[in-house]
DNA sequence: AAAGTATGCAACCAATTAGTTGCGTATATC
DNA sequence: GATATACGCAACTAATTGGTTGCATACTTT
């Protein structure tokens, strides 16, 4: 479905996962590079390491992460499509927004000419 | 407040606020121009003016959105700032993933030399 | 001034979310 | 093989969210 709606969707998807200040730190420490485990991820939070296991599953839901099991631990890697489609759907809408106001500015100048 | 915790917490509160399909398009009807009222930006949905009412308030307390009384009705219009802003944050963090990726990569060369 | 229109406020409800704890299981290590 | 480490699953709680309805209020229009 390529839909207008379905699109909304997905994107709201994303952003919902980025809607959390935990989330986001843990976006932070993955672009460092490495994958890392859960138990690492969790170091330096003050949540229990289920809690950050829940967030890590929003994340991975919304495809802003992948994860592969690797030995006893599983591995979070940051997964940059989704990160940047929704930079690109608001880069879309500011360019919208901008000429919205341009016409907006010309209809007035036509107007009070 | 500048430091790091409060940036994530300002731009989280941003995101969450488009993490919903009903006010992306709200926002979407917003990027049109002219500011519009509450029951014009109800029509066409399948919520009730109230639900409309809660969602833009939700996008107002984001400062995504501005409204001004005019009259009887109260006028929404799009607010650009933190639209930008976190598409930079996200611009960012895409370009520190750039970087660690590359970082990585030549680490692994100079291993594997 | 009466009727219609646009909104605000409050209460309420169902569903989701953020977080915990407890327990079981798989993998490493000694 | 025993111990320690890293994790998954399930249940539970408190708070938040998305949505409704009912009623009061403010502005417009005739």
């Amino acid at each position: 479905m390529l839909n207008a709606a379905t699109v909304l969707k997905t994107n709201a998807v994303v952003f919902a996962a980025l809607g959390d200040a935990t989330r986001l730190s843990l976006l932070a420490k993955l672009t460092e590079g490495e994958p890392q485990s859960i138990a690492r991820l969790t170091s330096g939070t003050r949540l229990t390491r289920q809690g950050v296991t829940k967030h890590l599953r929003v994340l991975e839901d919304a495809g802003v992460v992948r994860s592969i099991r690797v030995g006893r631990e599983s591995q979070f890697a940051l997964e940059p499509k989704p990160i940047e489609d929704v930079r690109l759907y608001l880069e879309h809408v500011s360019r919208q927004w901008g000429q919205a106001l341009m016409r907006l500015k010309t209809m007035i100048e036509s107007e009070t000419a």
